[in-house]
DNA sequence: GCCCTTATTTTCCGCCGTCAATAAAAGAAG
DNA sequence: CTTCTTTTATTGACGGCGGAAAATAAGGGC
């Protein structure tokens, strides 16, 4: 096992320095007058901020020269090296590991993925650097540095100290993930919820950059959501938020393995579509994929299905909005291949439940590759490299 | 109509040192080690902060000797001398306005209130005026001056412009309230919303101190709902949130004035409530007193109405905790006479919603005076007074 | 080549908050 | 009674961040 190594560190260690590189990272290539307007500083800050990131090699100037039609000396952009840097992100679910490689950008190079033989820390340990190992000589032959490792994991995790406190899909509790990772990689590792990793990833490189408040609402096997109030991203209290997936929408629905009955996921859940395609219509339908050909095949049973998922659903998001008021809710997920069959009745949903003024929420959809997982997880990774010593 | 004086401002013009001041504000005397403890600042500059507002008469030194056991130089600490200055708070509501006048503690020292005779901006105006002038006169006598003058509204307010975007009480839109009660009372004035300078009010001086993420849920003849999350009051991107009274808890429940079925407002506000009860017993029960009362006397009917609604809060709660996992929720509101009527089903209600770790979310109740929405506005004004430049 | 405009850089400069040393105010020990 | 110990508060030097203003750069128009 080798020792955790010496790990570069980010030149930035001003507030304002990390405020500029994100500014940049998110908003493509800007000015740096630009930059400085938007992060609120003076043209200067910016000036003085940008050449130490420009001789580490993380900034560049882009020498793009698009038709300037400008009067004045011409501007002179900086733009982010994604090339710089590489990171890997790993999501781990309940029987199989997906990692990638992503550069500081969070643009994908490489995507793997391997079953899990076994859920034990141990084993999944085990799995987890196999796939890195093999990721990391991949950067090897790019000869650009691996500088953080980020795992996502579903359940109950604290980003902070690095622990998974439960997770129920591989049955762990209280396993000091980020601690064991770094001392088979030597990588410095952050792990966080998956739901919360895939957020930071809209916010930073998706659709939820430059928004103080949005949710990612995400659609499958569960239903779950992340969410950012005033430019964070929501942990809560006890380490456990957005669980859209347990809001009651109706009492007298379906029960649901939490206990209760008429959760949004008993609903509109993977496991709930189908079991009420079943009981509606005889047709013994074994999976999502035969339950949506089903669907599209026209069975009024099955449709009758995917269309009160999708009334869930939409109840769901609105309720988000009417509390929270974000910008913007983003719907994403596996469960988005079906997305036809029930976007109707989500938009009719929120519609009718969004109260005054949170009816003017943007609801988009965002289609999700299997690898968007593990590359929430990369964002964790990068987020946590360029902010290491300062609070998020 | 006289200009607006020249303010006094406060003399805090760095964030150390109104974190200072409000860390004292809020956690009462504190020795100078234990604010630097608490606000993360050195000793150093915990003294040099706040000797100029012991100069200025806002901190003063505790001359309490409490038996001091300890060893070592004894501690002094400093705390706000809530005489130093008062500060008026509006509660705007459909037929009166209640204001009190508080000091910098936002203690109540006097209260006031007046019918609304005109829901017309000026009429209201008039009548603000007419209160503020009285509280002005209360303050001469007691030779303290009122550095400002809060009002809450309910509805979509933007505290920020200081304008009432929509209030469906008084059938306001758009009205630029802080400039002109400003322009009428010579005082600096804050607008806002009434759940959100309630929840000001327990964030800075009540329940909630201390707390980055807790909500405030009012019970009454709307159910309203204040959130802090990451230390700070939402506003919702559109001016709206917290609208827990319009969350979905049964699609087959009873039509809203929103025009969906089953809001939580539908089944637990104090018309739903008296509604309900007529329905079921047929006794005309003209108003909550009476609803109040019949249940007390152990009428079936009504008691099975107070449990709905019970249900639908608890529900509501449980909404909450599971999309934010807040610290703690306060429930509140006028609503509360009729407590030992829900309390039980509230709990159980939300025992059985919140998922997971959000069960460990504290549940409790405070007692909400006829001019604790009033004193939620002064505390908005204060607030406002001491962080006049920064962000809040 | 000169002027105008806009972007960037340079040169101070103020000021905040930390560091380390010092003073202060007790009780404890002798 | 003196001195030591312990804890709190204060002081003064210092470093560094970010702002303001002025200077410089790099075009285009004429």
């Amino acid at each position: 096992m080798s020792s955790i190594r010496r790990a570069e560190t980010f030149p930035a260690n001003t507030p304002a320095a990390s405020q500029i590189f994100t500014t940049v990272l998110s908003h493509g290539p800007l000015t740096r007058l630009e930059v400085a307007r938007r992060a609120g500083l003076s043209p200067a800050a910016v000036t003085k901020a940008v050449r130490p990131l420009i001789e580490a090699g993380y900034l560049v100037e882009d020498v793009d020269e698009p038709a300037r039609p400008a009067l004045g000396r011409p501007a002179n952009p900086v733009r982010v090296d994604g090339g710089r840097a590489l990171f890997i992100g790993v999501k781990v679910t309940g029987d199989e590991i997906i990692a990638v490689l992503t550069d500081l950008c969070c643009r994908i190079r490489v995507a793997r993925h391997v079953p899990l033989p076994d859920r034990e820390p141990k084993g999944v340990l085990a799995s987890v650097a196999e796939l890195a190992g093999e990721l990391l000589a991949e950067a090897g032959d790019l000869g650009v540095a691996v500088l953080g490792l980020g795992i996502a994991v579903s359940g109950d995790v604290d980003r902070g100290a690095g622990v998974v406190r439960y997770s129920p899909f591989l049955e762990w509790r209280d396993v000091p993930l980020a601690e064991l990772a770094a001392a088979t990689t030597g990588l410095p590792v952050t792990v966080d919820n998956d739901v919360r990793a895939l957020t930071v990833a809209e916010q930073w490189f998706g659709a939820g950059v430059g928004l103080s408040d949005f949710a990612v609402v995400t659609v499958g096997a569960g239903i779950g959501c992340g969410l950012v109030v005033h430019g964070r991203v929501v942990a809560g209290a006890h380490g456990v938020a957005g669980e859209i997936g347990h809001v009651t929408v109706d009492p007298s629905g379906p029960p649901c393995h939490c206990g209760n009955r008429g959760c949004v996921e008993a609903i509109a859940g993977d496991a709930a579509i189908v079991r009420q395609i079943r009981e509606a219509t005889g047709v013994a339908v074994a999976d999502t994929a035969e339950a949506v050909a089903l669907a599209h095949r026209g069975n009024a049973g099955a449709r009758e299905a995917y269309a009160r998922a999708g009334e869930a659903i939409g109840l769901g998001i609105a309720t988000v909005a009417n509390l929270l008021g974000p910008e913007c809710v983003i719907i994403s997920g596996e469960g988005l291949a079906a997305y036809d069959l029930f976007a109707e009745q989500i938009r009719d949903a929120f519609a009718a439940a969004a109260f005054g003024s949170a009816a003017q929420c943007d609801v988009q959809t965002r289609p999700l590759p299997f690898e968007e997982w593990a590359r929430g997880a990369a964002a964790t990774a990068i987020q946590s490299f360029i902010q290491a010593d300062q609070q998020q």
